[in-house]
DNA sequence: CCTGAAAATCGCAGTCG
DNA sequence: CGACTGCGATTTTCAGG
């Protein structure tokens, strides 16, 4: 499951998360290996799923989206293929979790506008009783999954 | 404040959302312009701060942490001192967001074992009351913002 | 995991519309 | 001023050890 990551991949997935364009050959020198054999990890890290994208990161607030809410939908029925149609083409709706909890889902939504997110939070009431709540910052730099101290499940 | 991005901009921008790794090169040919005009239009935009970074995506459970859970934070006091300092000590906690309502603040939280998680909600209780709801999937794969229809704000 | 060479790419001039 | 061309330096890729 774990696919047994070692330190080097460790320090890989480190390097490429804080900035994905770093040349192979940079890589491999932070890494302390050879370009060839760093690029021989990072293909086996992307082949085993570790890896699943490389993705830049958008500040929303410039790109004209300057509203961004959480919401929680409370979804009574069982039928959830509808609201993964609307999912797919609402494009405002940035990342969408499904918990345990009195909410079904958890829902990240930018919007342009007030008006653009009350539209859109409309047509999640659709499905059932929503909570939405505006994000005043987000205290946090992008951050992902580092390496275990190796005594997490004590 | 929305550096006034036209088609080709966010032509860029959807092509290094899907694959940041993207050559310049074969990114020009995407966006239909040569190398070094698409090179030229990245530099405004990660110098204007619309592109904040590259990251790699890390398949959390094949990373080690299986358990994912969002817990919402009522946060009674004023100081938010402690618990910045907390956040940026603990990595497991993936994102934060400050948000309006009952619950100040929104978190993210990957963990290795449901004990984990129990001891990184007990941190964050000794701040406030906290709402722990595990994830069951993500419904939704990695998603930015797009290019506006244009009438948003209608 | 390393070396080494061929192919592709990157960065930077200078030039055109 | 934004986009294109040309060229040297760097990077990527793929042999083979």
């Amino acid at each position: 499951m774990t696919e047994s990551l070692d330190p080097t991949d460790w320090a890989i997935l480190a390097e490429l998360q804080r900035d994905a364009r770093l040349p192979l050959t940079e890589l491999g020198r932070r890494v302390n290996l050879s370009a060839s054999a760093a690029t021989e990890r990072l293909r086996r890290l992307e082949g085993a799923g570790v890896i699943t994208g490389y993705h830049a990161e958008i500040d929303l607030g410039k790109a004209g989206y300057p509203v961004l809410a959480v919401v929680r939908l409370k979804y009574p029925g069982s039928r959830h293929e509808p609201l993964h149609k609307l999912l797919g083409e609402r494009a405002e709706i940035l990342e969408c979790l499904r918990t345990t909890g009195d909410d079904c889902y958890t829902l990240k939504i930018a919007a342009a506008s007030m008006a653009h997110l009350e539209r859109t939070v409309d047509e999640l009431a659709q499905f059932g009783s929503t909570t939405t709540n505006l994000v005043y910052s987000r205290t946090l730099p992008y951050r992902g999954p580092r390496e275990p101290a190796r005594d997490l499940d004590a």
